[in-house]
DNA sequence: TTATGTATATTTTTT
DNA sequence: ATATACATAA
């Protein structure tokens, strides 16, 4: 028997003990809430629940296992056959299962955000209308958050406001793309992240056999980071929870940070309606940071206006002040950074593991990489590009996928010339054509090229390849993922190919791939040895859905010793002794993008404040006055953010060092001040643009570039001097057309060119 | 069909 | 500054 009573506080009991009915726990930063989750699972399988009844949902794949371990540290081995995991994985899970009703088969391809992207730039291309208006980004956002707002193609299509809506915004095809892109999907047995959400959704709501099944199957559900969920995913957690009832959410409304995609707040206030006699829960007490730090996370998240009622607040001591850092470039601000680091190591006697520094963009990384390598401090970086996006490493799960399931249209497209096999654009094009007009599989079409394409050197190139295709199916279906993986990488002739490159970039590839072999070869190992059945499945098909599942988070190993770089976002759930906050600077945190409106501005504050509560007892802000972005020196100010923080609450030298410069705080106060007053002006002058253009954030106008209006005389350094014709602000990016005197008109984008003014 | 050079867009966050 | 896309030549 566990003794609750004696690790958790009476609030945190509550949580674990109240097991029937709906439960929602408003949980602050660092109040214990992963300790609630894992004691509440281990006390319902002490109580008799299977482990197999208990559907608990995460945020990453990887406080999944986390919380698995400590499950098992507290009641045994039994967690195992638990179904915990993130909602994607949970119902890729469920889906495998049960999608055949669907009309997928099991070895279903899980599309990727590029994958996705490259189908709708063919699909665009293919329907011959303009890639300037139908960008990719931009239509995969919107066919995106449709899915999670759960509308179909077809309901789409019949809507009269969406489409007037389109009309008006001159892209009237939007509703053909969606479609176009939903049957090709379906076509090529694949489903995109947001399809493991509406595919599920649409499961539930067309079969209710399957839906009794998983109703009473789950007899408890747990749902953590529930403030970051969409409604897509509140809908089916609505359906599977409504024979039982027993569902415990855990979230806290301070620290919902996906809003762009898709989450939406007011699931917490529709699970108050939906669930009249909830159990409300808050969990106000901090155990993570100092007093200082608890102090400051509140006063900052107190400008919002949109928040439910807390007060968090800890009885760990007052701690160290937070120390504030301005360094004249941001080259500078790595190099104090790792400085300090290196310092507060050998003073603390701290491990690398305690230290993270945190950033708003992924590009801001890399001005700290060198800095650290320049003092030898080992790092790690989490997100980014990782090791699965890798060209060598997406061209080989190609040939995975394509075994795995024949009509993956965008693995075929990525596999069939890769190695050089002689079939260019044009056949590649011809086979796609062929499969269209005669509705046949593009597995058949190209196992028999020559009777499609005739009987040229294309189609036989296109048989052959057709015949590898089908032995790597073979292969996958016959063995294990490290069988197969080997066998696929060999024959393919990805292997080979690098192995001939000789550059360092080439043997990097080549041990990239090696490293994906020995993933499959991992995967296989674990499969078996946590395997509690017979047969464990060890197939390729379910190595590739756990990959395109994997998070940013989840990649990352923490066997050695190494400072975490990595975004706020990827941050979330997460806690270190020092966190050094970087680019605290107007336009890049609160970002450019997102201080148009109250509401985006807000969740940038929520962001600021899940970065603050990382730390445990030291926290480093800092900013550049100088920034490289975009290949050139930027100047820049404080982040507003700062402001926000009591002063008492800064280190004497960071006080000191405001006072010793008043020109800087001060002066920004008063640029702020001024801006603020300025700004609608620069509104009106806005309001040529279309009123629902497909980025609804209007882009951020720098001061430079609002002073390039039409019919002024400019200079480009490379173009010379010009007429500004026409400024055009209906895309991302505000752009000008300008008459050169010798290159004639030339469109470019005013927070790229380097304009000088010459008279205006 | 493939290789090469030039133009163009890109940087917000992610399952 | 860098990655990708497209046009052109071989």
């Amino acid at each position: 028997m566990i003794d609750f009573i004696k690790d958790l506080n009476e609030k945190q009991q509550l949580g674990v003990l109240k097991t029937e009915g709906a439960c929602l726990l408003i949980a602050g930063a660092g109040s214990g809430k992963t300790r609630v989750l894992t004691y509440r699972i281990a006390n319902l399988l002490e109580n008799g629940t299977s482990p197999w009844q208990i559907l608990a949902l995460t945020f990453t794949n990887k406080a999944a296992k986390e919380m698995r371990e400590r499950i098992e540290n507290l009641v045994g081995t039994t967690g195992r056959d638990l179904w915990m995991g993130t909602f994607h994985s949970m119902f890729a899970r469920i889906l495998r299962f049960d999608g055949d009703r669907l009309g997928y088969r099991s070895g279903f391809s899980i599309y990727d955000t590029d994958d996705s992207k490259t189908l709708i730039k063919n699909i665009v291309k293919e329907m011959g209308i303009d890639d300037k208006i139908y960008q990719a980004a931009g239509m995969f956002n919107r066919i995106s958050s449709l899915k999670n707002s759960l509308i179909s193609p077809q309901e789409y299509n019949q809507n009269a406001e969406f489409l007037s809506e389109d009309a008006m915004a001159k892209r009237p095809h939007f509703g053909k793309i969606y479609q176009e892109y939903a049957a090709r999907c379906f076509k090529a047995n694949a489903m995109d992240f947001d399809d493991l959400l509406y595919q599920t959704f649409v499961l539930f709501r067309d079969h209710k056999d399957i839906l009794h099944k998983y109703q009473h199957r789950f007899k408890y559900i747990l749902i953590d980071e529930f403030q970051d969920t969409n409604i897509a995913q509140y809908k089916i957690i609505k359906k599977l929870a409504a024979v039982n009832l027993n569902i415990c959410v855990v979230g806290d409304d301070a620290q919902s940070i996906y809003a762009f995609r898709g989450a939406d707040i007011r699931n917490i206030l529709n699970f108050e309606r939906d669930y009249p006699d909830l159990e409300i829960i808050k969990l106000e007490q901090n155990y993570r940071s100092t007093k200082t730090i608890v102090e400051a996370a509140n006063k900052i998240i107190k400008n919002n206006k949109n928040q439910i009622p807390k007060n968090v607040w800890t009885e760990n001591i007052a701690g160290e002040k937070i120390e504030l850092v301005r360094a004249t470039s941001d080259q500078e601000e790595g190099r104090i950074t790792a400085g300090n680091i290196f310092e507060t190591r050998a003073q603390k006697n701290a491990k690398l593991n305690d230290f993270a520094i945190l950033y708003r963009t992924n590009a801001q990384s890399r001005t700290m990489e060198e800095a650290l390598r320049r003092l030898n401090i080992k790092y790690r970086i989490i997100g980014g590009l990782s090791f699965y996006q890798r060209k060598e490493i997406k061209d080989l799960l190609a040939y995975f996928r394509l075994a795995v399931n024949p009509e993956d249209e965008g693995a075929l497209r990525r596999a069939i010339n890769n190695p050089k096999r002689g079939i260019g654009n044009t056949t590649v094009l011809k086979v796609f054509l062929a499969s269209r007009e005669n509705n046949i599989p593009l597995s058949k079409i190209i196992r028999h090229a020559s009777a499609y394409l005739g009987k040229g050197r294309a189609g036989t190139s296109v048989e052959k390849f057709g015949e590898l295709a089908k032995a790597f199916q073979i292969m996958a279906s016959e063995n294990d993922a490290f069988t197969a993986a080997k066998y696929i990488a060999q024959h393919s002739g990805i292997v080979k190919a690098l192995f001939d490159d000789e550059t360092l970039e080439g043997r990097a590839r080549y041990e990239n791939i090696q490293e994906l072999l020995n993933a499959t070869q991992e995967f296989v190992q674990n499969k078996i040895s946590e395997a509690t059945t017979e047969e464990p499945d060890t197939s390729l098909s379910l190595f590739l859905q756990e990959v395109a599942l994997l998070s940013s988070v989840d990649q990352a190993s923490e066997d050695e010793d190494a400072v975490t770089m990595m975004t706020i976002h990827a941050a979330k759930g997460l806690e270190f002794e020092y966190v050094y906050l970087v680019g605290m600077e107007e336009e890049l945190f609160p970002s450019s993008r997102m201080i148009t409106s109250q509401q985006d501005l807000e969740e940038e504050r929520r962001l600021f404040y899940v970065a603050v509560t990382r730390a445990k007892e030291r926290l480093t802000l800092s900013y550049a006055l100088q920034r490289y972005r975009y290949g050139s020196f930027n100047s820049c100010e404080p982040s507003r953010f700062l402001f926000e923080i009591d002063q008492e609450l800064f280190n004497n030298r960071s006080r000191a060092m405001q006072r010793n410069n008043p020109n800087h705080m001060t002066n920004f106060m008063r640029h702020r001040a001024a801006k603020e007053k300025e700004s609608p002006k620069t509104k009106t002058g806005n309001n040529l643009k279309p009123l629902k253009s497909v980025s609804n954030n209007s882009p951020f106008v720098s001061s430079k570039s609002e002073d390039i209006v039409e019919g002024i005389k400019v200079e480009h350094p490379k173009f010379g001097f010009g007429i500004v014709k026409k400024i055009d602000a209906s895309t991302s990016g505000k752009r000008a057309i300008i008459n050169f005197d010798t290159e004639g008109d030339k469109t470019l984008i005013l927070s790229f060119a380097k304009l000088r003014i010459v008279e205006s």
